[in-house]
DNA sequence: GGAGCTGGTTTGAACGTTCAAAGCGCTTAT
DNA sequence: ATAAGCGCTTTGAACGTTCAAACCAGCTCC
């Protein structure tokens, strides 16, 4: 039993409605409907409503409106000891692009003992938010089901199923690692090789499949290795092993700029320099890789627009109530430094 | 003009307690204040609660009870070139400390044009949260002023000034560089360095003081260098001149592990052996430094104690109205690995 | 045998807003 | 002259919950 410290209330819609000397609805309307009042009207509304600092009691409104302005985060659980180093970014772009529409972010997560879905259906029956942001989606993903069957409005980072809602954006991986094989192409590397890490990520399949994709189309012999986990040692002993075994890779592309750290690592114990006896590239472009040398060729996620497309789509749903027929796959963009050799 | 959907409503109170016969605020009780209940009765009214599913409308609930469970966290606005990597870290142990007491986190931010303190106030006036969690704490933060004169709660992540609200939560970077700075004096060098960044985070400026208070201590000759940002172009080459200049320092303690990745490539470049010819020392533990060879001597931010400090204190200003008589100063954690060397 | 207590439950009001409908003064059409 | 319409404003009700107080039956007390 904890006390509740007793709230002081604030200034309420009749203290500016007296003050002005006007009706409540007036009030209302001046920050609702503006329009329907008389200029002049408004004019000295506002100024009332300035000068006592009136703000509607958000739930109050809520509780009227049925709207509540907030986006619920499930974030997605990290490993303390590697948390994902792009979250900050993708938090950062996500509250700037649902700000601006005037909606704010709530992070939940399920409590102890709780499934995903759970944990959104306390959300929706608690009534607490108008929408779902999710990332990390899986190719059949339990809260894309979920929300499916209850029709509740939705937005994900990551493709959903054909008979779900395609209010999904997503990086176009595949082609991003094409691309990158075409580059590794023309400059003559013949053997290459794919850094996996099976971990789980979801996305990580999508750049394989694009590496097997472009060796296939480009005629090279493409080799695929993985190490299980995102251990700095496994992934520096599996690149050493790969280096030195028989038809070693003249290039290497990574799943990710954590794997090609290791590579660096890897190459440089084996006495070969990157951009020269290997050619190195992978996928995320991490602030961390500028220390890198030579610099590393990467592919970095447009996470302003991934966050804007996902805030607007899930908009559109919330307010709009319409569905978009089809995702969106926004292109990466390819950086290319000095790694990948001249 | 934007079309609202108009929103189904849910299962609300009334139908639970139609379908349990019994009343209104027996359902209420069997939720808040289960004691008041006959046991019989409450087993039956929960068993129809779980039935229909129930759960209080958030709005209806925090109207009534001027209690929302919402802590708001003015996200710091990072540098999309170089995000704070340790963000995602907090956020997590944030998020897991305050759902564990059934809080949730919004994250706020201003809108354009509009000052942190308005943005502060609008949240208040609207009465959307019931705290805020600070962090970036400056010397003399406007946001700290402005709550402490609102008397609105908060806890703060960095120390607060003497005269206001000592609901803060800090590490003690002066004592942990001090700490390095031994480690450093014991290993026999003399001339000691500190690199410093100037982009103005506040605990800048502790590190550089523990570094000055340590070398005065075990008598060494301790010299300071700083970058202006956090280019990684400025610290290498500022590193490279520091390690190429008459006193030459044995051994640099860098502000934060961001910049020892610079000093790694300077020493590198000038053919210096870290840990044999250059010890080095610094601050953060980010995942990434792993790759480093050799692994680098570093200062771990206690991330999930700090969160829990924060929202313990915060939630005992919010539920009971006591606020702390003292700050909290946790311990860096420090992390030796071979960059000191043996 | 009526007053007082106790555990359990119900009742009426209130939280602060917005929705839907009605009201009002004035102009225009019939 | 009356009705209809228009622009602006007010009125009454409702959103779904919790608080404070009232109620009720069963007991104890002297």
């Amino acid at each position: 039993m904890t006390a509740r410290r007793p709230r002081e209330r604030g200034v309420t819609i009749e203290d500016v409605a007296r003050a002005a000397g006007v009706s409540r609805q007036t009030i209302s309307n001046a920050l609702n409907a503006p329009h329907r009042l008389k200029a002049e009207t408004l004019e000295r509304v506002s100024a009332v409503i300035d000068k006592l600092g009136y703000r509607p009691d958000q739930s109050a409104r809520s509780l009227k409106s049925g709207t509540r302005r907030i986006i619920a985060y499930p974030t997605p659980v990290d490993d303390p000891a590697n948390p994902n180093p792009l979250m900050g970014g993708f938090l950062e772009a996500v509250v700037a692009a649902s700000g601006e529409a005037g909606y704010r972010i709530l992070l939940v997560r399920p409590r102890p003992g709780q499934s995903q879905e759970q944990a959104l259906d306390e959300l929706i029956a608690a009534r607490t938010v108008d929408g779902f942001l999710l990332s990390d989606i899986l190719r059949d993903d339990p809260r894309v089901a979920h929300l499916t069957s209850t029709g509740f409005p939705f937005a994900a980072f990551g493709r959903t199923l054909p008979d779900q809602p395609q209010s999904w954006v997503d990086v176009d991986s595949v082609q991003a690692v094409i691309d990158l094989v075409g580059l590794v192409a023309a400059r003559g590397h013949r053997q290459v090789a794919f850094l996996a890490s099976t971990s789980g990520q979801p996305w990580m399949d999508d750049r394989r499949d694009g590496f097997l994709a472009g060796v296939r189309r480009h005629g090279l012999a493409g080799q695929v290795y993985s190490v299980p986990g995102d251990d700095p040692g496994e992934i520096v002993t599996a690149t050493r092993d790969r280096l030195a075994g028989r038809n070693r890779p003249t290039a290497i592309i990574a799943g990710g700029d954590w794997l090609a750290l290791g590579v660096y690592t890897a190459a440089r114990a084996q006495g070969l320099e990157i951009g020269r006896d290997l050619a190195v590239a992978a996928f995320d472009d991490l602030p961390i890789t500028a220390f890198l040398q030579p610099a590393l060729t990467t592919v970095r996620l447009p996470l302003r627009r991934i966050a804007e497309a996902l805030i607007g789509r899930l908009l559109q749903i919330i307010e709009d109530g319409v569905t978009p027929q089809a995702g969106l796959m926004l292109p990466g963009e390819l950086v290319i430094r000095p790694s990948l050799g001249p």
